[in-house]
DNA sequence: GTAGCCGATGAGAACGATTGTCAAACGCGC
DNA sequence: GCGCGTTTGACAATCGTTCTCATCGGCTAC
């Protein structure tokens, strides 16, 4: 059974107040700076079980850190992170789904499932990254 | 400059023996059962390089691990792999590229870049699955 | 209120995949 | 064959994540 303790809302209270995908080394880092220990195991151990219950959505970067974040949006969708500073769209891609099924069909294959992420850089950090070159 | 040497060429039998996607450590270790030795650090470094040269195609299982295979179709392609026996389709999503570069500009992403993959039960184990369960 | 059961916590160790190190080995153009 | 510069490999190091286990503390029953 679930039990409400210190821990387990205060990582809810960081995942409620940032917008971006994080992952838990950065989550448990917050929690410190906020003066809310919560110990890096308990950080992981918390992040699962909300993922389990589809309070959260994961993710892997593309070096293969999980990413955790609170979504706005209950249910299937995708999307849109920014590859330096984690910003991220929801979307959905109404043609992704059926697309999918259809090609499962094509081969034989039952019970698709599929994952689809875009990576790229935000407008921000793209201008950041302009200026920085120099040009 | 690229020097062709008895492990890389060991390495690149191997992939083209091998028809599923495996991980580092599985070539390697087929490597040793082949009596053909090679270091665990050379097999990542040219695994690396091979999927740098677009020779093999990379991607990540749901535990987090790479896995390698040399693909069939050069360039950009997706994947359909049956999640019971791992055999692999090669496809391609004419309309997913078009639809993330587009969602991307919406947003004001650059360089965007896309995962995506689908999961499945192949005809075969679809078969199995419905013959153990005793229908 | 409080006793006590049992899940939750946390510090640190363990783990597993991957990458770095660096001296020795060896392709390859000469 | 020579020699240079890349490649190799044993091992250490890294890094995210999970495990361990003694302790803590919700929560329910009284």
């Amino acid at each position: 059974m679930q039990r409400m303790t210190r821990q387990r809302s205060a990582v809810a209270d960081v995942l409620d107040a940032v917008e971006d995908f994080r992952s838990a080394q950065q989550l448990h880092e917050i929690l410190r700076d906020r003066g809310e220990g919560v110990g890096l195991a308990t950080v992981y151990r918390t992040l699962q079980s909300l993922a389990d219950g589809g309070e959260v959505d994961v993710l892997r970067t593309a070096d293969g850190e999980s990413v955790y974040r609170r979504c706005v949006r209950r249910g299937h969708h995708h999307h849109l992170m920014c590859r330096v500073c984690g910003a991220t769209v929801e979307i959905d891609g109404p043609s992704v789904e059926t697309w999918a099924a259809q090609m499962g069909a094509q081969h034989g294959f039952e019970d698709i499932d599929h994952t689809m992420e875009l990576f790229g850089t935000c407008a921000r950090c793209a201008a950041e990254g302009h200026r920085r070159e120099g040009s």
